[in-house]
DNA sequence: CGCCAATGGCTCGCAGACATACCTTTGGAG
DNA sequence: CTCCAAAGGTATGTCTGCGAGCCATTGGCG
């Protein structure tokens, strides 16, 4: 029997019980950016469908994240569960033991991600989709930054017409946010990420697959050197 | 609301229930040839204990696979389950809806383990074993060429040193496997396929992370054609 | 030859998650 | 002003999966 391919074989069928999966991903869902402050998660009927989950779990996972003052509930039609315009700082802790283990994958996932994208003929919708990204993050300010930088970089997953490659971005981000969260975001490091998302959006509407992944790995290498830095 | 990467986030939180994900698993193990025919699965114990689900439902798994003539089980000290020499043809069926979808999330951490292998810097042990990856690989019969060839993909990946990047192989492969089932493996392929091969273990044992790149991904570029054309 | 450790085989009660149904609130449509 | 659709809030019975313990079998070791 081979023996080390069976750690990654016989790793846990399940992250974790279905209330605390639930929770991550609504959680994912609004550290990425993907439901902005002031917005509306889908209804809680439409999420128990789409997540696979009952509703009871639905409503346990909301129930944790409101007590934690991330979202707000309101009932009656045109009610929903609301992301608030505030939100808390993420809770300390966490352990940096897979750093290599983040990085690796999150520099294979997205430099394959920017050259896959370049290599496609993209449509109208999906160029101009990339561009109000691109903008959004340039413009961003320090506060809601990872979230627009979030946005940006699923949207470049998106843009392979891949979802498995989309999941698998988002949630390689959401780890490697975890450990970004814990290091100081400065002006300067914001003037030159934004810089290099310039440049990997350039070259993924010119079509050029192979600047889009010498841009993105550049631009990836930039934070991982900051994390290997500060987290020694 | 960003619209489209929610299909990635508000995606189901368990792809099956714990039973058929416990099958899942252990059909992978033998299918990609972790365990291979004759040798022995962990004990149920160590089952449970490393998958995160109880005894019993570790055994309705195996249960399964006896009843689809996978394994057999032998009681007492020494006892244990055993993969068959000869195994059963995969059951026909699946869809083909997603083909770009596995390829390209494919072809992504593929190129991406093979370029990271190569540049890093692997100790005897690892040289050692791409080195008989290989061999197994090119020394193959038909029958048995799968399960090599994903043995040999697997090590290539295990040499990043990133348990998740091994992982997501793992399981992409699985899934491009259960495709190119369909399609007939001819001497021709597996004697082109050896080459290809050949090259991007010199390039990962050389330390040059882009020739690597290149030759892994001609080498998938090559099957992803077969399969385009093949299922259409 | 007998012991015993390690394995598969089996049972039972409990906790988590589920489906389903119904109640309450809300604000726009008519 | 009334109605009602759509959303959150609540309750209940069912079933899956888990934990824990015990039994049955086997082959090497002393």
């Amino acid at each position: 029997m081979v023996e080390h391919a069976q750690e990654a074989l016989f790793r846990p069928v399940r992250a974790g019980n279905a209330f605390e999966e639930t929770v991550e991903r609504l959680m994912q869902s609004i550290r990425l950016g993907v439901v902005a402050p002031g917005e509306k998660l889908p209804s809680e009927r439409e999420l128990a469908t789409r997540l696979g989950v009952s509703r009871v779990t639905v409503r346990e996972a909301i129930r944790s994240l409101q007590e934690n003052h991330f979202v707000e509930s309101r009932r009656g039609r045109y009610g929903g569960t609301f992301v608030n315009e505030v939100l808390p700082k993420p809770a300390p802790g966490k352990e940096f033991g897979d750093l290599h283990d983040v990085l690796t994958l999150r520099r294979v996932l997205e430099t394959g991600a920017a050259e896959t994208a370049a290599g496609r003929s993209l449509g109208p919708a999906e160029r101009r989709g990339l561009r109000a990204r691109l903008e959004e993050a340039s413009t961003s300010t320090l506060a809601e930054y990872r979230r627009k930088d979030s946005r940006l970089h699923l949207a470049i997953a998106e843009a392979t017409g891949s979802a498995a490659l989309t999941a698998a971005v988002a949630e390689s981000r959401m780890r490697a946010n975890e450990l970004l969260d814990h290091i100081p975001l400065l002006e300067p490091n914001l003037a030159h990420s934004n810089a290099q998302h310039e440049r990997v959006i350039a070259s993924i509407l010119d079509g050029d697959p192979a600047a889009a992944r010498q841009a993105m790995a550049e631009h990836l290498d930039g934070t991982a050197s900051l994390l290997r830095g500060f987290l020694v």
